[in-house]
DNA sequence: TTGTAAGCGTTATCAT
DNA sequence: ATGATAACGCTTACAA
């Protein structure tokens, strides 16, 4: 016999009822202890509880949520779990509703809008009570916010600011992570810095390079135009590492030489050393390397890589935390409740960044 | 207001049904383009869709699983959604189950026993209708697999070896990857071959050396015991790259130096470079290293890792194939279903290793 | 302290 | 070509 097989053969609670010799609805006030089984017998229960164990009853998800019109699920649409920055996230939201008795149900979008709003449809479907967006670096603002918006559902946004009177947000300050990169590398002596910034069309980008520039203006600093590249726009998450070679062999070959490199990311970083590291330089000898999120691979390479960290698990943590009192919370104090929250980043030492 | 608020008022069949002036069973026909839409007049069908879209009606997948006994879900059970390893394993089963009308139901046990089982459970009471479990690093034998038995689904596990007669499974031919790697490093001229094997209760870990012992009896190769290490017992999947920097440390302060190492995994592979390095040692310079599996961190370090590969996306893809089938097909050919699959993993040459 | 009955939104079966 | 009705398994008023 094939090890694949299955004849699904459910014992309901009228089986447990008419077992254990007692109704439908005490069976049901007692395995679901009700406010009201505060007033059946204790002989009852056991009786009951013994019958369901038994037959190895289990409550069917569907006819419970159909009767209390209540799902007990909390929708999480991603868009790629492969990216790191994803999978943190991810953790902290399980993470949090491990304690509750709501159930996350996971989407990925897999970069793609078709999917997301195909997923976003599904969910709705379920009846999912709340929803946390992951957004990465390619959720392209405006378009999937008009989908959102029709489904008055809570929904936060996590690692983009899309807040709207129906949408919150929690974010990391990527204009305070701007600064304190180039803080770090200018304070290590540094003069001769280069970037690179994300993809143009990325806000996080563009805030980024503003707290770049302020920090530059505020220590009559020149950020050389010479010294700085554009990532190209582009779909998969990881590209930011050949974005980070081929931004890098171009930095070498222009006539501006540089002591110091500010990655936009961990993998545009990552790529910038593996730049480095082939034409012969050493990290973070000939040249230190900053990068931005402190995904996982940041601490295996050698040398590990100095970055600004954001909290993706207590971002994943918060998000969850405000669905969570939107959905539990009839209609208390709505205004407690915050349509957008800042994080500090966190700059992280370690060893591709040296005194110059 | 704040963003997050909801009352939900969801528009029904009946609701679709009144308006467009049909019954709701003929709106449910339509609506699903069951086999009795055939019948129904093109104007009719104009109408109800018409009314459905205009009202924005969304079945609701409560009161249909109800009624038709079709959860159209499979359950995921994985152990750690931070371990790439799981990541991609996920995404084959995503991008499998994409081109169907299944969907997957992630569970992330966090490498907790209790969890797996709790999880367990609320996929069953959630009526999927087949399982998938990803078994990562430290799934111990033995002890779930009992739970899963009693529930007759169809169930694959993927990534370990734990076929019954009611499960299958799907993995990676470990001792034809550990001989391949052992094989890598011999015919690059090492002789002084150095080699961290994994945590001893891992099945993995056994066949993998196995591999490499099978290797060095068949080409006269002496397997040096001061050169061999065993990574310790541990839960967190990403403890590897800490057991092999001190495996490492430990094999440099010995009296036996070696040439080359062949580490665990990735990650072990990754601890070993780090400990190297500091000992002021090159990679591939003054030693070779190679892995094992093909993790992405594998790729974004410098010097890149070669390894071996396991087909993580394809192995979720075989999973996801055979539960579908089992689903789908009411009771067709059992026999054509297998009941294990193994896979040959695929060496990667990228630059940790090199001639001596 | 426990039982009865209605109904959640759908779909399958049977009528018309 | 369309409609009426029952039933999926559960919870919750209300009745006893």
């Amino acid at each position: 016999m094939s090890p694949l097989k299955a004849k699904s053969n459910h014992v309901t609670i009228v089986d447990v009822a008419t077992t254990s010799g007692f109704s439908p609805s005490t069976v049901s006030i007692v395995l679901n202890e009700a406010p009201l089984s505060r007033y059946v017998a204790a002989k009852t229960k056991e009786r009951i509880r013994k019958a369901a164990k038994d037959l190895g009853y289990r409550p069917d998800a569907f006819a419970r949520s159909l009767r209390n019109r209540r799902s007990h699920t909390v929708g999480v649409l991603i868009f790629d779990i492969s990216d790191p920055f994803c999978t943190l996230i991810l953790q902290g939201i399980e993470r949090c509703l491990d304690s509750t008795a709501y159930l996350p149900i996971i989407m990925d979008a897999h970069n793609e809008k078709k999917q997301f709003e195909g997923y976003l449809e599904m969910l709705m479907e379920r009846r999912v009570e709340g929803l946390i967006v992951v957004a990465n670096w390619l959720f392209e603002e405006g378009g999937l916010l008009l989908n959102l918006r029709r489904n008055n559902l809570p929904t936060v946004v996590v690692g983009r600011d899309l807040s709207t009177d129906l949408i919150s947000s929690v974010v990391v300050d990527n204009v305070a992570g701007g600064y304190t990169a180039m803080e770090h590398l200018y304070s290590l002596g540094h003069r001769k810095i280069a970037v690179i910034r994300g993809p143009e069309k990325l806000g996080d980008s563009n805030l980024r390079w503003q707290g770049i520039q302020q920090f530059a203006a505020e220590h009559n600093y020149q950020l050389d135009p010479r010294r700085v590249r554009l990532l190209p726009e582009a779909l998969d998450p990881t590209s930011g590492f050949e974005g980070g070679v081929a931004a890098t062999e171009d930095l070498l070959r222009s006539a501006a030489d540089f002591t110091a490199l500010l990655a936009f990311d961990d993998l545009t970083a990552l790529g910038a050393i593996r730049a480095l590291i082939l034409s012969g330089r050493s990290v973070p000898g000939d040249c230190s390397v900053i990068g931005f999120d402190d995904v996982p691979p940041a601490a295996f390479c050698t040398p590990g890589l100095t970055t600004i960290r954001q909290p993706m698990e207590e971002m994943g943590r918060i998000a969850t935390g405000w669905v969570l009192r939107a959905v539990q919370g009839p209609d208390t104090e709505d205004a407690i409740l915050p349509p957008m929250q800042i994080l500090s980043p966190q700059l992280l030492i370690r060893e591709s960044t040296s005194r110059v």
